[in-house]
DNA sequence: TGTACATCAGTGAACGCGCGTTCACTGATGTAC
DNA sequence: TGTACATCAGTGAACGCGCGTTCACTGATGTAC
């Protein structure tokens, strides 16, 4: 049998149409694509060749900018802590009553709105726990809620840090609800429950608390 | 190039003699070296031809007893979810101060003797979530929480039911300092910090908290 | 202003891996008569 | 008490899959002179 006349390889119809050999903003498409396919699959079904082939390039351009899929993913965790800090420093700013409630309605926003981020960014075995970044957007996210939380100026933390007791409960609570609601555990509860759940969330010794 | 002689099959070391053609108790053999599987490399690294190899069985014959690998995680799951209303029961029970403490204690007691196990019962996608016992399981676990937590008698929800806030807030706070401290996002909190938080978890209305 | 060349950012084919599941099968058990 | 036979619990080879990563390579860029 003769070979086959050669058929016109087609780009992939998914594959964007590129100008030139060079991407461009390959790094950036490469967190964005991430985030999204993160959002669809979920951090377990997450693949480093499913986000090369939706950016539109071959599987093994990625690790020039992120080295492996642990690097990419760590790098989208920081990003995820990064906007939660930003979540939790706004709702402190406007907050109209206790602030630790604000911020705990926030921090849950952030989960419902982000859940596989969310998912990931606690998930280190997926990560590299010790990048820079990482850790540094980590540390800030929880200053800002510490700060908040405590009413008190909390400078971040550059090593080993214990918060107050009160802070670590009110965090705890917050993450405890958001995880127990991603993971389908609230399934009876309606949504507006959170605020009176959050009502029981203790404040600095010695603040008038709720309920 | 003749035909090497047959080279006697020796069954791989780790595969434990067996005297007969049937296994006699593969079910439970599964449930044990399947939870064994899960501790060693966690809820993602789960195989179930690991599990399969290490019971000294071909990979197909798991499926006669738990159909595929989500059967057999849904059991594994299910069985932890009993084994934590026990952990909770017998808190509650033998609780010198507020319940709610105890119960607590123990719930992160459980989550960090058994961590990877801890984790996969909440992790639905790779559960079959409408499993009888499964659901059973959970339903009964978060009763003894409840019962003991609120002080009142509540009934093995069969159905949807929305707990009280305060009882929710308990739970969550528990669960989220659970889940922080698995992941690791604990590090430099000493362990016995955990009393110091728990302390701020709410009572029933009207009941004396601590804080 | 032009040119040589180092460096960088991509390609695309290939690798080996372990996985879940399927398949036709066979050995053992236990039950009906 | 013996025997035929249905049912159950296993085997082990094979399948196809998508993955991460490696490799030698090439096109584009930008800098030194």
């Amino acid at each position: 049998m003769p070979k086959q006349l050669n058929t016109v390889k087609m780009p992939s119809p998914a594959t964007p149409a590129r100008d030139s050999y060079h991407h461009g903003d390959l790094r950036g498409a490469l967190l964005r694509v991430g985030e999204e396919v993160l959002a669809e699959r979920g951090p377990a079904g997450f693949s480093l060749r499913e986000v090369a082939r939706r950016a539109g390039v071959s599987p093994a351009a990625p690790a020039h900018h992120f080295g492996d899929a642990r690097g990419l993913l760590t790098a989208i965790a920081a990003g995820g802590f990064r906007r939660l800090d930003q979540a939790l420093a706004a709702a402190a700013e406007g907050a109209a009553g206790r602030k630790v409630e604000a911020l705990a309605a926030a921090y849950l926003g952030f989960a419902r709105a982000n859940a596989a981020l969310f998912s990931l960014m606690w998930m280190q075995d997926l990560l590299d726990g010790t990048d820079p970044g990482y850790v540094a957007a980590g540390r800030s996210a929880f200053n800002s809620f510490e700060r908040a939380a405590s009413g008190r100026d909390v400078p971040v933390a550059t090593g080993p840090h214990v918060p107050d007791a009160h802070v670590l409960a009110a965090w705890a609570m917050a993450h405890g609800y958001a995880r127990l609601a991603l993971d389908g555990a609230l399934a009876p509860v309606p949504d507006d429950m959170a605020a009176a759940v959050f009502r029981h969330l203790p404040g600095p010794p010695g603040d008038p608390s709720g309920a």
